[in-house]
DNA sequence: TAATATTGATTGTCGTGACAACATTGTCAT
DNA sequence: ATGACAATGTTGTCACGACAATCAATATTA
C-alpha cells in the first residue's frame, strides 16, 4: 500500500477555481464525523451513554488524574467552556469528582471516580476495536506516513492561530 | 493492521491500552477543528460573516445549483436537519433562495442569488490560499497518498454504518 | 500595601451535528 | 384506485465548539 508512488506525471490540471471533492479539508471532515459516528454507536451498542467527547476526557482523565481543567482541556484540545459542561456530564453520570484545589482556590483538580474508572476499562476495548477496524488494510507504515503528515498540517495551522 | 508483514523491527511497544496520544483519530480530530478555526477566522478577517460550514453549501451550490436539499445534505454530508438551518441562514443573508420543485411538491430546489454568488466568489480565494497554508511544506504527492489513505478509512467506516 | 493584570471556572449565545417525531406528498404493489 | 410504504422538509432536543461577559482568586507592579 502506501506506495502508490512511481506516478510523475501530475494531472496536468492545475486547480484554480474552489473545487470541494478536491479538498482534502473535505475528506479529514468526513473521516472525523464518521468516525465519531462508529464510536457513538459501538458506545451505545454496548449499553454505554458517553460520547466520544466524553470518552476522549476519561481517557485523558486516566492518565492524568488529578489536573485542573484548563490542564484538561488543552490536553483534550477543549476550551475552558466547552470542558466545564463535558465535566458536569460526567460528574451528573457519577464517573468524575471534582476536588477543590487545596494550593489554589480558584481551581479543582478532577479525579476518576471507581465507576468512572470502571468504565473507562469497559470502554477501551470497545475504542480499539473501532480503531481496529478504522484502519483495516492500512500498514504501520501507512499510519506513521499519515500521522507525520497531519502533524505537519498541524504545524502549520498552529503559525496562524498566534 | 492485518498484513504488518516484512516490517520486524516496530518499535517494539505494541500498545495494548488506550492511548490518546497514540490516536490518529486525535489529530484528525485536531487538523479539523483547528482549520475549520483558521478559515473561520479568515473569512472574519475579511469581513464576512460566513461560517466554514455556509462556504462548503454555498461552494457545493454553485456546482450542483438547483440541487434540493437532500442532495445537497448528501453532498455535503449534512443531514436533512442540518442542511434545513444551515439554508435558512443563508437565506436570512440573502445568499440563497428556495424554489418549489414543480415536479414534486414536496421539495424545495435551492439557488444561489446574485449576492451569494458574489459572495461565493470573493470567499474562494480566501478559502484557497488557507488550503495552501495548511499544506505548505507537503508534495503533491504527500497530499496524494493522505488523500487515498483517508479514502481507505472512509471506505471501512461506511462498512460499519451500513 | 494598593492598584492592576492575569488566571480558573461558570454562564449565556449562536451555529452545528445526531436523533426523533411529524405532516405532506410520492411511489408502488395489489 | 387504494393502502402500505418511502421520501421531502420542518421542528424540537441534547451535546458540543467558538466566543463574550462575568466572578473570584492569584500574581504582578508600582
Amino acid at each position: 500500500m502506501a506506495k502508490t508512488g512511481t506516478k510523475p506525471p501530475r494531472s496536468a490540471t492545475k486547480v484554480k477555481s474552489y473545487s470541494l471533492d478536491q479538498s482534502l479539508g473535505f475528506s479529514i471532515y468526513r473521516v472525523h464525523t464518521q468516525g465519531t459516528n462508529v464510536l457513538r454507536r459501538a458506545f451505545q451498542a454496548a449499553g454505554y451513554d458517553v460520547t466520544p467527547e466524553q470518552w476522549g476526557v476519561l481517557a485523558r482523565l486516566r492518565e492524568e488524574e488529578g489536573a485542573n481543567q484548563t490542564q484538561l482541556g488543552q490536553k483534550t484540545l477543549k476550551d475552558r467552556h466547552n470542558i466545564t459542561r463535558i465535566l458536569n456530564l460526567l460528574e451528573k453520570r457519577g464517573y468524575i469528582e471534582r476536588r477543590p484545589d487545596k494550593a489554589d482556590k480558584r481551581a479543582y483538580r478532577v479525579f476518576l471516580t471507581a465507576a468512572g474508572r470502571a468504565t473507562q476499562e469497559e470502554l477501551a476495548p470497545i475504542a480499539l476495536d473501532y480503531r481496529k477496524s478504522a484502519f483495516k488494510g492500512l500498514t504501520q507504515e501507512d499510519l506513521r506516513t499519515m500521522r507525520i503528515l497531519l502533524e505537519r498540517i498541524v504545524k502549520n495551522l498552529e503559525k496562524r492561530l498566534q
